[in-house]
DNA sequence: TAGATTGTTAATCGATTAACAATC
DNA sequence: TAGATTGTTAATCGATTAACAATC
């Protein structure tokens, strides 16, 4: 299967075929069709059928597609198959959080190390390694990073964009809510929860005024 | 000024105007023009000020807008101003790191409390109470909680979600990586970690395939 | 064969951008 | 007045949806 181009829309849906088509027995019938993938998260069947055409070869008329090759189709254009590395920093409640949490493997994502300008002194055995900010450089140019993760306060991101930027870096994943000047060929992918909540206090507030 | 109907991608770059507004110097000149904010953000001007003509009654030309009033004027259309209260279920290592994060106070967020099916013993002092599920409904009844956090696994989020809605929640912040199935009047914001990265991942695959 | 399902081509929709008129 | 800046109207762009032809 070619690599084709796809949108920024497509791409973020891919993972929520993926993620339901895993959480599918394995005993189940071996092929799904694109109207029973839509029906199950509530999209239209053209739209799924068109974004699994960018990364499958497709499916067969009346019987639909295997789901493990399908799986596999995705898992691979999205580059789960081969393991990301990345440092973060940053390491207070969130840091530690995503330091800790066992899913990004699933992801092709490895948090090598985190960093903190004081690294807390009772770190986790056999959690990884929470080292100072002075060993960043080293750490990353030996290792080859390509991610960094940013969990520190808002006031620092930038100056620790830059310093991930000077280390090698080409992608960004940024939880603090500021926007980070980078190089056109640097990605910054903000996590901003903030977006969110605004989302959902709309809709709240949309609920209060409809109902008096 | 009246309240005007905004879509979704007006909503979410929101939040961005406002943190950058936030983050000038209180001493700083009192007005902004859209060019000066679409340049800091790495926006077009003429969106940035169809977007702000959504919110703020409007600035003066050859001046700009007044950064107070336009804080006020996103913060409340944002509902920044008046606080929601909501729930936490799951209180995993993201469920506490959320459940200890003082920042949504900012955003009008409060998180009264978390639930788990086995709430940890050992619990922080002062910090927000994490309760047996079984009270849950009682709870948000009582409280009158609109909104639930869900930090659970993927296979037990729609167990969950379903109680949340028996229990008269409105707005659902959806943490774990699954499709959640809900009424119409419900709304489901999902905070999904797999879509950033695949929206990383395939950078990074790009920036490799370039160099090579 | 008939019908379910795929994949493609065309039409619609919404959001962004460009052009321009209004104003301080 | 001249120029910076706003706000609006029209044009463009991209993504979604609808219609249809192809296939097992």
């Amino acid at each position: 299967m070619e690599r084709k181009e796809v949108s920024k829309s497509v791409l973020k849906r891919l993972p929520a075929y993926l993620a339901y088509l895993k959480s599918i027995p394995e005993g189940a019938a071996p092929n799904i069709s694109a109207t029973a993938l839509a029906n199950a998260l509530g999209m239209g069947e053209v739209q799924v059928r068109k974004d699994l055409a960018m990364v499958s070869d497709g499916g067969r008329p009346k019987i639909g597609y295997n789901r493990m090759a399908l799986i596999d189709d995705i898992e691979q254009f999205l580059g789960y198959d081969n393991t990301t590395d990345a440092v973060l920093i940053g390491a207070g409640k969130l840091g530690q959080a995503l330091l800790g949490y066992k899913g990004f493997e699933e992801y092709g994502l490895n948090i090598l190390a985190a960093f903190d300008v004081e690294p807390p002194a009772d770190q986790a055995d056999g959690g990884k390694p929470i080292l100072p900010l002075e060993k960043l450089e080293s750490f990353c140019r030996t290792h080859k990073v390509l991610m960094g993760i940013i969990t520190v306060p808002a006031a620092n991101a930038q100056e620790v964009c830059d310093k991930l930027i000077a280390c090698g870096i080409k992608a960004v994943w940024n939880f603090a809510n500021t926007h980070l000047e980078v190089p056109a060929n640097i990605l910054v992918q903000y996590e901003n929860m903030a977006t969110s909540l605004a989302v959902l206090s709309m809709h709240l507030q949309a609920q209060m005024k409809d109902k008096k």
